[in-house]
DNA sequence: CAGTATCCAAAAAGATACTG
DNA sequence: CAGTATCTTTTTGGATACTG
C-alpha cells in the first residue's frame, strides 16, 4: 500500500473541495474563454455557447467564489464586463494539465481509431 | 489580447475533451482512490461513498477510456478488482493539480471566515 | 461479492420570451 | 446589452431489492 487511508482520505476530500468550486460543465470553459481578457455578457454567450439563463448561474458562482468579478460600465446601454480575478490564476496549473490533457488524449484516440 | 482567437478555441476544446472523459462527480474521485491500489467492487463503493448502480456505470466508462482494468479473480465468490491503467498516468498531472488547489482553497476559505 | 433492475428525486441544462 | 422568468427536457444521482 502505497498511502494510509488519512493521506487517501485527504487526497479525495480535496479534489470534492476543487469540483465543487469549478465542477461542472461550464465553469473551467469559462474560465479558459475568460483567459482572452475581460468579456461582456452575450460575448460570453456566445464564446462558451451557453444559454443566458445557465450563464447568469454560473457566473454569480465564480464570482462569489473570487474567481471572476463584474464590473458594470457606464456606457449608454449599460454594459457589463466579465474577468478572471488574480486568485483565478491559482488554477492555471488545473487549466493547463487538463488542456494539456484534452490535447494528447485527442491524439491517442485519433491514432488508436486510423 | 494574450491569445488569438484560434488558440482561445482549441484551449476550449481541450478542456471539454477532458471533462467529457473525467468530468462529473465521481471520476476524479474514484481515480484517486484507486491510486492506492486495486480495489474491489464493494470496497470501491464504501471508499467512495458512491452507489452500486453509479459505480458501475463510471466503472464501464473509465474501462471504455482505458482508465481502468476490470479482472475478474478465479475465487470461490468470484470477486473482481478493479485497477488503474499506465495510461490513467497521463492524468497525474491533473489530479495533482486539483488536489493542491483544493487545499489551498480550503485554506483560503478557511482564513477569510475566521 | 459483484452487479443489475426498478423506481424515484433532484440537479442541471436548454429554449425562448420578455424587461429595463 | 444584460439578465431574469418560465417552462420543459435531460442528466444524474440515490435507495433498495434482487440475482448468480
Amino acid at each position: 500500500m502505497k498511502h494510509e487511508g488519512g493521506s487517501c482520505f485527504k487526497a479525495k476530500l480535496a479534489i470534492r473541495d476543487t469540483l465543487d468550486v469549478v465542477g461542472g460543465k461550464w465553469k473551467l470553459v469559462l474560465i479558459s474563454v475568460l483567459f482572452n481578457g475581460k468579456k461582456g455578457f452575450n460575448e460570453l454567450t456566445r464564446d462558451a455557447g451557453i444559454s443566458p439563463r445557465i450563464l447568469s448561474k454560473e457566473l454569480q458562482e465564480l464570482e462569489i467564489n473570487g474567481l471572476v468579478t463584474r464590473q458594470v460600465m457606464d456606457t449608454k446601454p449599460v454594459t457589463v464586463q466579465y474577468e478572471l480575478t488574480e486568485y483565478s490564476t491559482t488554477l492555471h496549473e488545473v487549466l493547463f494539465a487538463m488542456e494539456k490533457w484534452g490535447l494528447q488524449h485527442r491524439e491517442k484516440v485519433i491514432s488508436n481509431k486510423v
